[in-house]
Parts: C-alpha cells; sequence; structure tokens
DNA sequence: GAGTTCCTTTTGAGTAATCAAAAGTATAAT
DNA sequence: ATTATACTTTTGATTACTCAAAAGGAACTC
C-alpha cells in the first residue's frame, strides 16, 4: 500500500524535477522531505523496490513513469485543495499550504474531481502553480522569471514559487497578487535589485526574490 | 503527539457511550476500531497512560474527562465533513461515512469552522446525527425508536443509525429520508416487524432494522 | 597517487502500531 | 468447590517509519 510518507516523497522528487530529466541526489531528496540522509537512503531503497524510482547508489534517483504518476496525481490533489480552500471556504492564500499539506494525502479521487468541477477545472493553484489534470497532464504556460524582465516591460503576475507564509504575507501587501500588471521600472544586476511599479505601489526587490515569481508578458 | 488511531479510539468510545456512564470491555472496543483484543488492550494502556481513559484490568475502561473533550471533537469533525460533502459536492449520503472516516484526521479546525459556518451552523450531519457544537456540547432532541412506535402513529425520520452503504441506499429507495414524515400502518412484536407509509411507499423492517431508526413525534 | 572533503550508505536502536497465540482471570454452571 | 467458558492480558514477532553516528565511496586538490 502507497503510505502517505511513500507520497511525501514521490511528490519532493516530482518537485525537484517535474521534466524527469535531472538526477536527484540523495541530499537533495532529504531536505525536501526534512528528514536525515540516512532515512532518505532507506527510503530511496524501498521506493525502488516498489519500482516508483530508479537508484543508483552514490549516483543519484528518478522517479519512474509509475512513481511519476503517482506524483504527479498527490501534485494535484494538493492544489485542488489549496485552490478549493481559499475560493470556497475563503481562506488565506498564505495559509493554505500547510492545511493542503495534510489534505492531500486523506481526500479521494471522488472528493477531488468534485471539488474540480465546483471550481471549473481550473489550471493554477492559489500561487499560479499549473494543477495536472486528471490524466496527469500538466498546462503548459509560457512565464518569464521576474529577474530576467527588463526596465519597461509591462506583465503580469502568474506564479510565485515561495510557499512561505511571510513572504505571501509580504507579496499581498506589495500589491504583488495573482494577475496584479505591473511595470518594471529600474533593473540593476550591480545592486542585485528590481524596481516595479505595481498600481500605486513602488517596490524593490532582490533578484533572489524576483527569480521566485514568474510573469506573463502582456 | 495524538495520533489518527489515538483520534480513533477515543472516538469509538465515545460512540459506544456518548453519555459516559458505561463501563466498555476491552472486547467491544476491539470490535468497534477492528482490531484484535490484544491490540485493544495495548491501546488502552497507553491512552490510561496519557490520561484520556480510566481502566481497571478485567474490568473496563471509560473516557477521562480530556479524553472525552478530544473524542467529541472528533465526532465534530465527522459530522460536519459529511455533512459539508453531501451539501456542498452533491456526494451521496451513503459514501460520505468512510471519506470522513479519513478526513476527520485531517482537517484543522479552520476549516471545520469555515465549514459550519458555511452550513450555517448545522446541528445534525445528513445521517440525523447530533453534530457537538464548537464547545463539544452536544444538541438534546427527544427522538423515539421507529420500533418503539404503535399503529396509527404519524412520525417524520430523524436519524439512521445504520452508516452501511447498502442499508442506506435500500432506506432512500424506501422512501426513508431524513424529515420524510411517515404513517405506522402495523405493528407485529409476534413477527418481529413494523410496516409504514411513507408517501406512496410501503415498507416492513425487522424490529432489529426499525430499531436503528430514530424518529420525532409531529 | 595520497590525502582531504563531502556526500551517501550502513548499522544499531527507538517509536507507534499491528497480529497470533499462549497464559491468566472472572463469572457462571454444575 | 471445582470446572468450564468466555473474555482479557501478556508475549513475541513484524511492519513502517525515524534518528545518530560509524563506515564507505567519489571526486577534487596538491
Amino acid at each position: 500500500m502507497i503510505t502517505s510518507t511513500v507520497e511525501d516523497y514521490l511528490k519532493a522528487l516530482f518537485l525537484l524535477d517535474p521534466n524527469g530529466e535531472k538526477r536527484i541526489a540523495t541530499g537533495e531528496l532529504a531536505k525536501a522531505t526534512n528528514v536525515t540522509p540516512g532515512s532518505a537512503t532507506a527510503m530511496i531503497k524501498t521506493l525502488a523496490e516498489a519500482g516508483l524510482v530508479r537508484h543508483r547508489p552514490h549516483y543519484g534517483v528518478q522517479l519512474t513513469t509509475t512513481g511519476r504518476n503517482l506524483a504527479v496525481h498527490v501534485v494535484r490533489r494538493h492544489r485542488i485543495v489549496e485552490l478549493f480552500l481559499v475560493q470556497i471556504l475563503g481562506m488565506d492564500w498564505g495559509e493554505v499550504h500547510d492545511e493542503a499539506e495534510k489534505l492531500e494525502h486523506a481526500v479521494s479521487n471522488e472528493v477531488i474531481e468534485r471539488m474540480d468541477a465546483l471550481l471549473g477545472h481550473p489550471t493554477a493553484d492559489p500561487h499560479g502553480d499549473p494543477i495536472p489534470n486528471a490524466s496527469g497532464e500538466l498546462p503548459r504556460r509560457s512565464l518569464t522569471q521576474l529577474s530576467a524582465c527588463n526596465e519597461g516591460d509591462h506583465v503580469s503576475v502568474a506564479r510565485i514559487h515561495n510557499q512561505d507564509t511571510e513572504f505571501l504575507k509580504f507579496a499581498e501587501e506589495s500589491g504583488l497578487l495573482l494577475g496584479a500588471k505591473i511595470t518594471i521600472s529600474s533593473k540593476s544586476d550591480h545592486a542585485d535589485s528590481i524596481t516595479l511599479l505595481s498600481g500605486e505601489h513602488k517596490v524593490t526587490l532582490g533578484l533572489a526574490s524576483a527569480c521566485r515569481i514568474e510573469v506573463e508578458h502582456a
């Protein structure tokens, strides 16, 4: 049986490499799942025996097709639940991540499909993360990292990779909600920062943070 | 930390004795939680050490105030989730029990309170089971077992104790939905059965089943 | 090519739960 | 009062995880 722990490891592998092109180091997986490296090694062995990952010692680990398929459905459940919590229950986008982290292992397919229908078959969650469809396909959008934008660009906020409650609160207060139309007013690689206008807000971000925000050109 | 297994045992004890007046036998608890008697004994020991139950070997077990309080909130979560699945997601009342069985351990207080508000602070779930309020108090209704009704009584269906999907399907098809107005057309203690009229349906039930249906006198 | 460093794996031990089967206790029956 | 029955408890083993710390492997430096 697939335990919720196994689901968490699979999900972590998927999020570390959504396209299945890299090999993931044990330590990387351990960090993503908040366990010690030894625990990750043990779990990798279990996953490999179950045919959910491929593993070569001291080299790396990668999801198999079966593993990826399971993972993508965990992600689907997570993101639909998140959107549901925001749209139907009116929760704050900053607090739904942790909640969804638990619910993703408890909701049945039936419930997810009903939520999906109620929400109108959405393609992105409250942070702009794409929601895989029932067959496990990810919708594709061509987004740009905010950090890669140039002075004068007019773009709209499409995705925020940081799940940290505090960062999301800051983003909200700075008018960087999903869909917000912004203009890049200046960018300096030397100062490692980018300044933008969002409505009447003038915000300056370090490029490290700007990397975690993706935008869509108008 | 209170694991979901512990929650299940506490809930079982609460449901076996909602008023905290009986002592529960180990075997009874084992049956209710679907484990072997030995497992129940082991868990009782754990619960007693955590101060959640009182236990005297070979005598019986009973929830403490702390234990009962935890249990009643698990029941609250379960019933609100059930009602939510039926009312908001449009699921069938026969299939929500198993779903809620998993979700009751995963939903936070925050989510429950939001569901509760969305549902208009309901006092009963889709089977007529009372929903404890946020302080853990059970709403009181004076209901009668259908098996105790007499020929000619006009009553309405208020609660169905059987969580079995098949039985609920049968009840639904027989017009025994919550709130349905029925008339007792005959009752025979010898034949161990009761016959009633629900709209155009004429239904005969064994008294064993009739015990599990509670009604309200008009 | 030897050494150092960094990462991974192994080892040993612990927790929370489970079961099957042996051993023990209380009640009821003769 | 002894015995039988019925239930409860104990025992020993298993599963699915976890961690800390020891041991091992790969790669970079000099």
